[in-house]
DNA sequence: TACTAACCGAGACGGTACGTCTGGTCTTGAG
DNA sequence: CTCAAGACCAGACGTACCGTCTCGGTTAGTA
């Protein structure tokens, strides 16, 4: 048996993969992720369906990969945390903007597709984790270990359980359109998570 | 435009109703969500494609429809929670009992591809939460609400927040695999539920 | 057994018969008989459609009892052949009608259903012979004889043959489209056929 | 209006177009034409339906062509006509022959079938005229025009008509069932049409 | 005058096939 | 060897009709 030809990284085409990303961003925000097809991203993309095949195992590799593309670019800029060492204002200010986030219909579409694809493969769900999320959570647990140092939050809290308390009520109600998303229910988590760890 | 016939509810032969009903059920635990066709779920079932297509506007909604059949005959039995006077000593009950219960392999295929539906289709979502979420949160909330008489819980608690700050967490965690569910765990959201909403 | 209830005859409704008949008679002409649906006579007709599989036995033999109730309608009329005494100018006169008749695009897609129907369907052929052509072929077998009387054909020719070479190449022409239907070409059948059968 | 993407014929495969072919063929001796499915064809040729939509227009155009390949198969071999100098000789031996041709059953059904299509569809029945008919018409007039030349014919007659006058009778009671198909019938045929064309 | 048996319009049912669309593989020709 | 292009096999999609089967509601003819 032939070892099972694999592709050359090294000749890989970079334009091609720039288009075929390029597409797939714009395809999910014109049409809905379900009703993007990889015939569509390759036309789009003035690429052959073998090349998408050849570089991704899956429709929703293509459009994760998409993703992590423009959150890349984004870590270059925003990647920063308020620290004015009040804990409680700093927190409210960044949930605020994280609800306004979500309010933005432009990020809908993108956004509830990959969680669409994260529910259902756990691959995807693992490079999820550790290329989006974990950089994001890193950056707000050093000022959480800030608060802590400073006195404004339980030195044995688990910073993981703290995140959780603080992101989950709000991204459920997101998902789940469960509930209003409001700048005081913003408010009200932060209080609430604040409460619940205080020293 | 002609009035778009509508078929009439009342012939409506519940014999295939259920057995299309059954027959999804059946084919999301075996090849999973999305490897579910239409066709297969009629020839399991033993009907006409049309027949699913009269009476259902897509796969989601068949899907979803036989779970609401499924929870709602398990209504009936366990649609009550404990109340021994002690709030932590129940939550705490409950919670393991629903960590055990998402670590169930034979919940897994079918809660996930609830949620894929969910949130894609805000048709569906509606569905889940007035159909599925609702009742169940009302139940819970009764004990909630014992619990305030009490004294074991903030009067003014806005019981939506605590069941979001203990369940979110939770759901999130398994939805994206993000870390183990385990008893502790249950334990840790009730401690910090408690904390947070204390009297 | 029961005795496979069969429908009383008594009771038939003349209003849905007709109905169903004028139907069929103006789908074929409007959307041709292949593209005519029984579904679509019964709506037409405002019947249901166990009306129509109750009384004929498929789509063919309502469409040729469409086209037989039309026909015996006619006979009242045309049922009369020239006979002024010249076979060949009595022959051209109807040999040129029935080429107007052919070119006419009202009966081209009636007859060229019909025609469908009998190369398939060997029990409408009997029924065509026996309803459609015989009748009229005995009227023109009639002229014949009259001739044949008069010493302007052979006495023994065998009139089946005669109306055969006489109608055969006209219809083949027109069926396969192979060559133009004339005023000409109609002469000169006649004079071929009256050559071949000179006394 | 996009130009309507057409198939490059240069890549088109010849093994898929042989497979359809002769499945095509092979189906409809043995289920009969109306019965036979363009779903039937693709799955007996190992094929995608894909593949018969993308080449050929409809069943009819698919079936027809499968009449055609047969054909010039059978071109190499029996494309001659006897020429003994007896014109009314080789005209029953050939007669003769076609009407036991007629009578063989397993030509009943596709030849049945080729004549609902052409009845139906004025493009095949063009391809028909051209590709099936015009080449054998050509050897039987080619006969013909010796039988001018040695006087057994006049010099002057329509051959087209002759072929019309010789044929068509036996085509029609063969399409019509109108009567019985036998060697006297072939020759009554010949001597009609010889003396209706006698120099 | 009531009963009752059939037909009637309507339309849901289990199916088959349609013609289209997409998935994922394979082939061709250019660079 | 990669790439764009696109034909290929496979099979699901949603629709259209098939022929059968209830449903109530007329509509006879019988009692």
């Amino acid at each position: 048996m032939p070892p099972a030809r694999k592709p050359d990284p090294g000749r890989r085409s970079e334009r091609s993969r720039q288009a075929v990303l390029a597409a797939a961003r714009e395809l999910v925000a014109e049409v809905g992720y379900t009703k993007v097809t990889i015939e569509a991203i390759a036309a789009r993309a003035g690429v052959g369906k073998q090349t998408i095949y050849r570089w991704w195992p899956s429709k929703g590799a293509v459009v994760f990969d998409s993703f992590l593309a423009l959150s890349q670019e984004a870590d270059d800029d925003a990647m920063a945390l308020p620290d004015t060492g009040d804990l409680e204002a700093d927190l409210k200010t960044v949930m605020r903007a994280t609800v306004a986030e979500f309010a933005d219909p432009a990020f809908e579409a993108p956004i509830r597709a990959l969680n669409t694809e994260i529910i259902t493969d756990p691959g995807l769900a693992a490079q999820y984790r550790e290329k989006l999320a974990a950089p994001v959570d890193a950056v707000k647990k050093e000022r959480l270990r800030s608060a802590q140092r400073a006195g404004q939050l339980a030195a044995d809290a688990d910073l993981d359980l703290v995140l959780e308390v603080l992101y989950a009520p709000l991204y459920q109600r997101w998902l789940h359109r469960s509930g209003p998303l409001t700048p005081e229910y913003a408010d009200a988590l932060v209080e609430v998570t604040l409460r619940a760890f205080a020293p």
